[in-house]
DNA sequence: GCAAGGTC
């Protein structure tokens, strides 16, 4: 019988790649927990039948013992020497379709090996990548000391048909090594992180009004980054502006008016400043004391490594602001702007696609062997410089400057020719960085003229620089880099020329700006990230082999343990940091939600009637009763600023909806005025009805919780609107603002969003729906489509109509059902357009 | 309720 070969790769998509490359295209595949291909070729020079299929990331991970999972009765100490233990992956629970996934993917793994003769490992090729072709071994079963018999390992540095038959045709075996120095990196981030975060949370909590103390997580990648963000905060912050002065000297040379640097530049003393200004005053001639000429070059840049590209991407995109220590928060300053994340994201498909190699790499220097023509070559298909490139290819190209090689991968380097449509506007931006980049790298340095002119008058030394390019090399190319040309004056030796004016210039001296990403990444590539390093810095002794994995776990633990009673014994100090930061905790309420009004935290007061306080400004907010609240999404009102809040019900089928507290107990908008849930208490004391507005009922035109924005159509049941439920993924629904009317919508969607279209036939909000890529119902598994729910075929086929639980106190509520057909047109406030609940399709009958 | 590192 034919042997049977399983191979696995780390993501669905690299498996695809991988068995197209090495069936050819001929193979059938199946579903499973990950797709699996299969085909039958070659192996060790039998015939045999392939399978590739693939995990999802990680498939283990660590974590304590149930035992040591108890706040109140573990001393965070403990942890250090505590066991853990290694169990199937469970990622948070915002990734719901992975968490199906990755749930069974040892037992996909098992499955899928059983009977196989061979294993192939094909993940990526990291430590992380070396750590998981472990997990795999561990899940399939095959005893590890088979790695060279029946295990094997494929090393690759792209996903290109290249690159994958020659890993196919020199097998070699797994990095033991690798893989344990993730294995020590995992326990060591585990124990430090929750032992720190447990400690330092609970010594906080309870502590501080505004603190937000639920948890105040410690890690040594988080924390020494928000330690660069706030070292550069307070630069700014306890910045002193010194003003300064300096001479501006002017002359005319052919008509045109120059401005001359002046060699001491700037001056903090006025009176001195005006001494020289004097003395060259009444010299009234610049003498050239000096021209030199010099032939100047710019060399062509090495290979690209992922921080430079980072680097390159960010400059002038975004900026890092910190608006106080513990907030952090993006503000994209450019549309252009693409973020280390998506940068990454987009980086790590166009390698999946094959497009460029590896994305995740240290190296600037290629390996001797590398096949600088061969790379060029898929280049010349691009118009954009295919000319650039045929001239290389021609006339000769050079080595790229000597970089750096940290001995993990190649540095980054275009595989494949691809268009703007093949890829979307910012992957293609970042497409065409790479391939710029790479072009530039092999061709000629840029050569230039550097002229530089020295006068002299009253004593005082001034200079102007000119730069004319004598050959753009690498920068034609890369014109970013160019060196900009100037008009220059032209002087000999010797010459003399009158002063047109010498004057004063004023100025201050300006605090940094805010860290910027790119800046941040420079600094961290030079720190390393303090305490980030060491443990990367003895990990890296693990996988060189150069150190038993035990002693590097037991030693940086201990250091550990050290620092941990350091912190403990010391925490006072930290703790007089806060208290100037924030203020004591009143005595009852949780902190809630941030007032509109003062901008602090709002008391929660969860005895009936729930409602909120403001300690500063001394109000009253009622809440909704009968069901839970939080904070939702730290989304302000637009109308005044209060921090909004989520009201849940309890119970299966229960409804959320949003609301601001100021508006809920005072309605902004006219007419606005029925119950709706809200208690108040009255004159007497009383607790009574009052008055209450959610975001379901608000008319605000643009706001992205209104019902003007996520209204959907008529309720069929009663004069309200349905509105779409923003946190009812994945069961996706529209809940009726005044009844209990609840409509499903297609299920599993991965994303539901109203739009600003309205229907033509019935003046429905369109709403666009992103279905799964496993489950679509459209064509050619596309998964984008828009319509409407009552007139879209598709669309109206996959809705169901249900009854929640009623949370409003509505009025007349057997009047109810029944009326869903004919409605007048009485109805609504301030909602869209009225016609069109006479048209017969906005039925619900056939429910 | 905790970390950081894979993945979508």
């Amino acid at each position: 019988m034919a042997p049977k070969v399983l191979m696995v790769a780390e993501k669905p998509s690299i498996a695809l790649s991988i068995a197209s490359a090495l069936s050819g295209g001929r193979m059938s595949t199946r579903k499973g927990s990950t797709d699996v291909h299969e085909f039958d070729g070659m192996f060790q020079g039998s015939y045999a039948n392939f399978k590739v299929t693939s995990v999802i990331g990680h498939v283990l991970s660590v974590d304590f013992p149930p035992a040591y999972q108890n706040w109140e009765g573990t001393d965070p100490m403990d942890l250090f020497e505590a066991p853990v233990l290694r169990s199937e992956c469970n990622p948070k629970a915002f990734l719901k379709s992975l968490v199906l996934l990755k749930a069974h993917i040892r037992r996909h793994l098992a499955q899928e090996a059983r009977g196989c003769n061979y294993l192939i490992l094909w993940l990526d090729c990291d430590r992380e990548g070396e750590n998981i072709c472990y997990e795999v071994i561990e899940c399939t079963g095959i005893p590890e000391n088979e790695a060279g018999r029946r295990i094997f390992r494929a090393r690759f540095s792209s996903v290109t048909e290249k690159d994958i038959l020659s890993a196919m045709g020199n097998l070699v075996l797994p990095n033991k090594d690798e893989a344990l120095s993730v294995d020590a990196r995992q326990e060591i981030d585990l124990k430090v992180g929750v032992a720190f975060t447990r400690f330092q949370t609970r010594y906080f909590q309870g502590k501080y009004g505004n603190l937000d103390s639920r948890v105040i997580s410690y890690g040594p990648c988080q924390t020494p980054t928000l330690g660069f963000c706030v070292q550069r905060y307070q630069q700014i912050t306890t910045f002193k502006p010194e003003k300064f002065w300096s001479l501006k000297t002017y002359i005319i040379k052919d008509g045109d008016e120059i401005l001359l640097e002046w060699d001491r530049k700037k001056l903090f003393d006025f009176d001195v400043t005006v001494m020289f200004q004097k003395m060259v005053a009444s010299d009234g001639t610049l003498k050239v004391a000096d021209v030199s000429v010099k032939e100047e070059c710019k060399t062509r840049p090495s290979g690209l490594n992922t921080v430079n590209m980072l680097k390159f991407l960010l400059k002038h995109d975004v900026v890092l602001t910190i608006f106080s220590i513990f907030f952090l928060s993006q503000v994209a300053s450019s549309a252009l702007g693409i973020g280390p994340q998506t940068a990454m994201h987009l980086a790590e498909r166009l390698y999946t696609q094959g497009f460029i190699s590896y994305p995740r790499t240290e190296s600037t220097a290629y390996p001797a062997s590398f096949d600088f023509r061969g790379a060029l070559a898929v280049l010349l298909q691009n118009p954009l410089w295919s000319n650039d490139v045929r001239t290389l290819l021609d006339a000769g190209f050079v080595k790229p400057r000597q970089g750096h090689d940290a001995g993990d991968h190649p540095p980054i380097t275009p595989m494949r020719s691809a268009t703007e449509e093949d890829l979307g506007t910012d992957a293609w931006r970042l497409y065409q960085y790479i391939c710029q980049h790479f072009i530039g790298s092999v061709s000629p340095d840029c050569r230039y003229t550097r002229t530089a002119i020295e006068f002299t008058s009253g004593g005082e030394t001034f200079h102007c620089v000119g730069y004319r390019v004598t050959y753009k090399g690498f920068t034609s190319i890369m014109p970013w880099l160019a060196v900009s040309e100037n008009s220059f004056p032209a002087f000999k030796k010797g010459d003399s020329v009158s002063i047109h004016k010498v004057d004063i210039y004023e100025g201050s001296t300006t605090p940094p700006d805010y860290l910027s990403e790119s800046e941040l990444i420079s600094l961290m590539e030079k720190n390393g990230i303090d305490i980030r390093s060491f443990i990367e810095q003895q990990i890296t002794l693990i996988a060189k082999g150069k150190a038993d994995h035990l002693q590097v776990i037991e030693h940086v633990i201990q250091q550990f343990m050290k620092k941990y009673s350091y912190f403990v014994k010391k925490i006072e100090n930290m703790d007089a940091l806060f208290e100037a930061q924030f203020s004591p905790l009143a005595d009852s309420g949780r902190l809630l939600s941030k007032c509109g009004k003062c901008g602090r935290y709002m008391k929660y007061i969860s005895t009936q009637p729930m409602r909120l306080y403001c300690i500063t400004c001394e109000d009253v907010y009622y809440l909704p009763q009968n069901g839970s609240i939080k904070l939702y999404k730290e989304i302000i009102c637009p109308l005044d600023g209060f921090e909004l809040l989520l009201f849940s019900m309890v119970g299966p089928d229960a409804k959320s909806f949003p609301l601001c507290p100021f508006c809920y107990n005072s309605p902004p908008f006219e007419g606005i005025d029925k119950l709706f849930g809200a208690l108040k208490i009255d004159e007497t004391g009383k607790v009574g009805k009052g008055a209450g507005m959610p975001c379901s009922l608000c008319p605000h035109p643009t706001c992205k919780q209104s019902m003007i924005t996520q209204g959907v159509c008529a309720c069929p049941e009663c004069s309200g609107t349905l509105i779409l439920d923003p946190v009812s993924a994945p069961k996706w629904r529209l809940y009726c603002n005044m009844c209990n009317c609840v409509v499903l919508l297609p299920h599993a969607a991965h994303k539901i969003t109203t739009t600003d279209k309205k229907c033509l036939t019935c003046e429905s909000t369109i709403i666009e729906v992103d279905f799964n890529k496993k489950t679509t119902p459209l064509q050619d598994g596309a998964t984008l489509h828009e319509g409407c729910i009552l007139c879209d075929d598709l669309l109206h086929s996959l809705i169901e109509m249900k009854h929640g639980k009623s949370f409003f106190m509505r009025r007349g509520r057997g009047r109810g059902r029944g009326r869903g057909r004919g409605r007048g047109s009485s109805r609504g406030r301030g909602r869209r357009g009225n016609s069109r609940y006479d048209d017969p399709k906005m039925s619900f009958r056939d429910f």
